[in-house]
RNA sequence: UGGGGCGUCGCCAAAUGGUCAAGGCACCGGACUCUGACUCCGGCAUCUGUAGGUUCGACUCCUACCGCCCCAGCCA
């Protein structure tokens, strides 16, 4: 039964309504991908949907294959597809299926609507077809091999099947009505020749069934109740139900359409993003920046925030846009909860404490997060020199400003308070380096005479920190809607969607970090060791979203 | 243009004839803070595409209009 803390949406109000009924006794959705592409995060939408509502109500989902055009369709997506689901944190148990193996069933199928006069073999060329078809606004023309006998029209179907003619000559036609105002009941065509094999059946056939022939029977063969879909499938729910209706079959599933995502500053279709890996503008299908499954995952998203992002958009049927804002949000969310800190120094400035002993080193333990003392702790050294952030100090303060600058404090974090006592420049004028003093009582508390100290800034050993690459992502598109209109989403590609920090500085108990493993460099933003290029010794760290930035905002705002 | 859908706050999205126009994101204040993070408090639609109508009462029913999306693949 449905969680009442759940969010409800119309998809839900059916499936009562149905159990209600007595219509089902039981739910049994689908996720039915084309094996022709990486699963993007608006199939993670659909995934979340159709395993969401089997667990909620009891029931089971099945991952489909919905592989009936050998064309298009390649092994290696089908294993993509299987271990994004999996990622996800589905399990369709031992209900994994493929159209491919109706086809049989299918066949058989068509012969009985050939036998019963509801379809036809049309000898007509694709041209034809189409311009019989008519218009929005004109009715369709008849095929002339539309009245052919049952008999005619089964040797024909049968010689099609053994291999007799060759591609494009011919079709399987239903025999619906040339005039619906709705073109796809105007005789669809449910059966092409295709001399080509099939990456499940091999050559075994030369006909391959039409979507709209095969997705209803396979839902019927695998008893699902609710099929569920995306809105441009509602004007072929019709032609769905009428192939149920002619075969007679006792099992209804019922076909539910509701709004595919979109999202801000993305793109979605499968024929845009394939052309951002083909023409090299990202580095693959994985690239951090694509918004498939395998991106957002090597971004170091992770599952458990997708889910929740999932539920937080909701369902309905109105085209809509979500903001790429909530998706971060859901992520900082997540891992606000669940990463370990630690701390990672940008772009170093260097700092030499004057009043700490050469060489001397102090162990300073410190917990990977706050409020989970149950992860342990990792220890900090504390040298004479150490890196800061170089954005962590002005030579002259804007107002507001709570980190260093000449004559003021700021606390290191778990560290010391420091004070500025100089600054070191070069030949250019540029800052190189700043002298310090520190106030030894202040490791574990607040300076004795009870001054307030305004800002806490992260730092690491300069002689016992580690080297690491980062890598800076940003939004792939600078504008919220890349190709809309006719424009070309290649001119709106944003070219700071990747920048690479090679001298970044890490603490030490970073450098063994394992490739996927996360965490929030403190007062930055949350990191992942990147999976396929994290070396020990040459850490990665991927950019999976940065903090919140208040005083960002507040600089940005003070400029204008 | 024929058919099928959809229009509730900047973005998602509840509400299914009875003072409830939820909630989240974003945004704006403020508190807290050894992360300018997190957290917390407060603000944010007298109004539901528009215009009429029905009703004691309508976002929810009716009518008309306006706008947006989908369909003329032997793609899914």
């Amino acid at each position: 039964m449905p969680d009442e803390n759940r969010p409800t949406n119309f998809i839900r109000q059916l499936i009562d309504a149905d159990l209600a009924s007595g219509r089902v006794q039981e739910v049994v959705t689908r996720f039915p991908p084309e094996p022709n592409g990486y699963l993007h995060i608006g199939h993670a939408k659909s995934i979340c949907l159709n395993f969401g509502l089997a667990r909620d109500y009891g029931g089971r989902c099945h991952l489909r294959m919905d592989d009936t055009n050998p064309a298009k369709e390649e092994v290696e997506f089908v294993e993509s597809i299987k271990e994004d689901v999996r990622w996800l944190g589905f399990d369709w148990g031992r209900h994994e299926y493929h159209a491919a193996d109706y086809f049989e069933r299918l066949y058989a199928w068509a012969e009985e609507l050939v036998l019963a006069g509801k379809a036809y073999v049309d000898d007509q060329s694709a041209d034809a077809i189409r311009d019989s078809r008519g218009t929005l606004t004109e009715p369709g023309r008849p095929s002339p091999w539309r009245e052919r006998s049952p008999a005619e029209n089964l040797d024909l179907f049968r010689r099609m099947r053994a291999g007799e003619f060759p591609d494009g000559s011919r079709t399987l036609r239903a025999k619906i009505d040339m005039a619906s105002p709705n073109l796809n009941l105007r005789d669809p065509v449910m059966y092409r020749i295709k001399h080509q094999s099939h990456h499940r059946t091999g050559d075994a056939w030369c006909i391959y069934p039409m979507y709209d022939w095969a997705h209803g029977q396979s839902d019927a063969i695998e008893g699902i109740t609710h099929s569920i879909c995306t809105l441009e499938f509602e004007a072929h729910r019709p032609l769905y139900d009428w192939f149920l209706t002619q075969l007679g079959l006792a099992h209804r599933p019922r076909q539910i359409e509701f709004a595919r995502l979109n999202l801000t500053y993305t793109v979605m279709s499968k024929r845009l993003l394939a052309a951002l890996v083909k023409e090299g503008l990202v580095a693959g299908w994985d690239d951090p920046r694509m918004p498939t499954i395998a991106g957002l995952r090597r971004r170091g998203y992770p599952p458990e925030a997708l889910r929740a992002f999932a539920e937080r958009i909701g369902v309905a049927k109105a085209d809509s846009t979500v903001e790429v804002e909530l998706l971060e949000s859901t992520v900082r969310d997540a891992l606000n909860a669940s990463a370990p800190r630690a701390m990672c120094v940008h772009r170093p400035l260097k700092v030499v404490i004057e009043s700490w002993p050469e060489g001397e080193v102090e162990r300073i333990e410190a917990p990977w997060k706050q409020d989970a003392p149950e992860k342990g702790t990792r220890q900090l050294p504390f040298t004479r020199e150490v890196f800061i952030e170089r954005d962590d100090f002005m030579e002259v303060p804007v107002k507001g400003f709570k980190r260093l600058s000449p004559g003021k404090e700021v606390r290191l974090r778990y560290g010391y308070v420091v004070r500025c006592t100089g600054v070191v420049k070069d030949a250019a004028g540029e800052v190189v380096e700043l002298r310090c003093t520190h106030d030894p009582d202040t490791r574990t508390g607040a300076p004795k005479d009870g001054r307030k100290i305004g800002g806490t800034i992260h730092w690491v050993s300069a002689s016992n920190s580690v080297p690491a690459t980062l890598r800076l992502y940003d939004r792939l598109f600078q504008v919220p809607n890349p190709g809309a209109g006719d424009s070309d989403f290649r001119t709106q590609l944003n070219p700071a969607s990747l920048a690479v920090v090679e001298g970044a500085r890490i603490e030490p108990a970073l450098a063994g970090a394992a490739p996927g493993e996360r965490f929030q460099f403190e007062r930055k933003g949350y990191y992942v060791a990147d999976a396929k290029d994290t070396k020990p010794g040459a850490p990665v760290f991927n950019l999976i979203v940065s903090l919140r930035d208040t005083w960002a905002k507040i600089a940005a705002q003070e400029k204008q």
